[in-house]
DNA sequence: CATTTATATAGACAGCGTCAAGATATGGTT
DNA sequence: AACCATATCTTGACGCTGTCTATATAAATG
């Protein structure tokens, strides 16, 4: 492609200078893009540098290896579900049944909206790798958000306090999960019915929840 | 379209003609051998076919490409586990409680003992793959044989009949499903509360299920 | 200014999936 | 038995991949 010889740059704002700038957050962008296009396998090192314009070798500066960028792509998944869990809010007037549907729906949403980067998020192969530490503790942060919700409904007393918070958000997260898998190919259902099994946990979650 | 299995081959180890004899299988094995010691993406067609003694592209006369090898051998997997759904027995003197936690906990333990067999089955890269219609179609046939479990439970009235067998039986896979995963790599759970955690699960689905 | 450090580059290498062309064995037909 | 189509296996080759090494340049520091 344009590959400019770096000699005398031109210093125009077109021009791309010898340093990037920010390309790790460049990397981190136009790796999403391609996932998102052509999955998690589509992705090749070579292929991300080409579409940021920088050389092969360039992103070795800026992950340590291809492994260590695709975390921190999950990461940046983790970081908007955090956020996601942050805006539920508990009005002492909203019934438990819309409470629920409302985080249910956003999860399963982004779950389907995104589905390369959340079976990336989710995959074996980052959580079992003892170098991605630190994607690890930015999940586990995520899902500690996602246990004070359950906090929270127990101590404004919408739910009652049977089981802990914790053990409620594993076993929900665990249904969560999985239809989340349901929803993304037809895996077991059809898409079109994710809506009304999604309504039909939840129906079920109520009874076992209610003071 | 599967299977060549021909003759009665009496080539034992020391013999090496030019035809291996049942190269599909073998190939399906060493794969499955690989896959659990290195994960899926340590097995490459040349070390498979090194380690099954051919020549690398021998595995191509078997298998289309390496995803339907892959598929192949998570075929394999819903095989195994259709065996195991065959195999719950609802006795008229069982309580339903019983009976769920044999098939849950065989399920989990499937799951933890072939972690990688598992995520291969449910990756998406095989259910999005237009080829490998046939794999989805043994898993599918896997699934069909766990509705038939509800539809069997509700016949002998062991649960009420409120939801339709394949609404119970997808979101009770769905939570399944994410138990497998919490109990893999430590997701969200430790691993010694996998048990723990199932148990609560159960208790809480024969609540919603209960005549 | 000089020098250290961060960033980017080209070159090289082994491993990968897989296509093409050729070799050999097997099973069915005559 | 002889023949041949077909299934099976082989070597060779190609382009793509991740990543190591050595080198060049810019930016930061003092």
């Amino acid at each position: 492609m344009s590959q400019t010889p770096p000699i005398d740059s031109l210093e125009t704002s077109a021009n791309q200078p010898y340093h990037h700038g920010n390309l790790r957050l460049a990397l981190i962008n136009a790796s999403v893009d391609i996932i998102r296009a052509q999955g998690v396998a589509g992705l090749s090192l070579r292929k991300l540098a080409d579409a940021v314009g920088v050389s092969r070798t360039a992103p070795y500066h800026h992950f340590k290896d291809k492994d260590a960028l695709l975390a921190a792509v999950a990461s940046e998944g983790f970081s908007v579900l955090h956020k996601l869990l942050d805006q539920v809010s508990i009005e002492p007037n909203d019934p438990l049944n819309k409470i629920l549907e409302r985080s249910v729906m956003d999860y399963l949403n982004f779950a389907i909206k995104h589905p390369t980067e959340y079976e990336l998020m989710f995959g074996a192969a980052l959580w079992q790798d003892k170098q991605q530490a630190e994607f690890q503790r930015t999940a586990k942060d995520c899902f500690r958000q996602y246990v004070i919700l359950f906090e929270k409904l127990q101590s404004s007393s919408k739910i009652n306090t049977q089981e802990s918070p914790l053990r409620l958000a594993q076993i929900t997260w665990a249904t969560l999960h999985g239809l989340a898998r349901l929803a993304s190919d037809g895996v077991f259902a059809q898409k079109e019915d994710i809506h009304s099994i999604a309504q039909t946990a939840i129906s079920q979650l109520v009874i076992t929840l209610r003071v």
